[in-house]
DNA sequence: TAAGCTGACTTTAGGTCTAAACTCTGAGGA
DNA sequence: TCCTCAGAGTTTAGACCTAAAGTCAGCTTA
């Protein structure tokens, strides 16, 4: 048997509820709370990087979304919420900063809210030119101390764990 | 060898940039999206389970820091920043709510902005005893479809991963 | 012993999100 | 034809955060 890894802040999350609350199930905290501050150090690197970039995580994410979608690079409103897993209220807000930037248009056709559609400018493609392969370069070092088989474990694990908890990410046509 | 597992949304995604950006590495996509989704639900459930129970979730990490800081269950604001791994700013406004809601309460001591100290109130207290159990019960079954070893490797390969990623889990001495 | 630095905390401005209320169009029934 | 409703999008109120600027007491140093 391999020695056991070095002891963290959730094992110490852990051990603080079972004596502050005996009898209460902490098992999950060693997934769950290990899970939540990867996402924080990852998105905290991520809106660093993109500030210096002079974007924002949320446009970035309008914006990648479009582009993965393929041609004829356009969405609807609701379908953007659905792909970026917020409401259609912050899609709303997300598309305005956008056109405001210069970096997605927004047909208005249709005299009303119905058929609306928004797509990328020239400079919305441009920028996403200029930063993503940027991005996941970065992000591409900040995993790369696991090895290879390490990060494909962790990848699946990770698919395992979202099948079973349901919600969009189950169709495979994220985005697409 | 096993088959491969379906592909889910964060496959599509490698395949859409490997296709718009070709040359740019994706790799880190199907363990950094996958994290970050994964948060998202979790995060997502938690606020609806809270939002039912009458707290907000950063009010509930400003109780449970202090309270899992076990005896004699008093922080400065420095130190529940570094706890939560929230800004100063973000602790000055939670424990003002909290106040407000009588959940805890603040040592004006030392005659300035020096050595204060903030404390849970026999409502904050009460409020973990009701609300804590029923949480943690609950995010028990949200992983409850991994097995138990399956759980166990992905707590594994994540405090690996962020052990790699530095920051304060290192210390294992987060809340302690 | 008084000026100035330092570290800790607070305040403020601005950005982002959710949930709920609101607006608007087109379709269907009477 | 008119009413009503359902669906899609927008608006608004409120929560929360960060980053940067502001405040304050105590130490340092001459």
């Amino acid at each position: 048997m391999a020695a056991e890894p070095p002891r963290d802040g959730a094992d110490a999350i852990q051990d603080a509820w079972r004596r502050e609350l005996p009898g209460v199930p902490v098992e999950s905290i060693g997934v769950i709370t290990r899970i939540w501050w990867a996402a924080k150090v990852f998105g905290d690197e991520r809106r660093r990087l993109l500030a210096t970039l002079g974007v924002d995580v949320a446009t970035l994410d309008l914006l990648s979304t479009l582009r993965r979608s393929g041609p004829p690079y356009r969405m609807s409103p609701g379908e953007l919420a659905d792909a970026c897993m917020v409401t259609r209220g912050a899609i709303t807000q997300r598309v305005e900063r956008g056109v405001r930037a210069g970096l997605v248009g927004r047909t208005a056709a249709g005299s009303g809210y119905h058929a609306r559609e928004v797509f990328l400018t020239d400079a919305g493609n441009a920028l996403l030119d200029r930063v993503v392969a940027d991005l996941l370069v970065a992000e591409d070092r900040l995993v790369g101390h696991l090895t290879p088989e390490r990060r494909e474990q962790l990848a699946d694990l990770l698919r395992e764990l979202l099948a079973g908890l349901g919600g969009p990410h189950l169709t495979g046509q994220v985005g697409d």
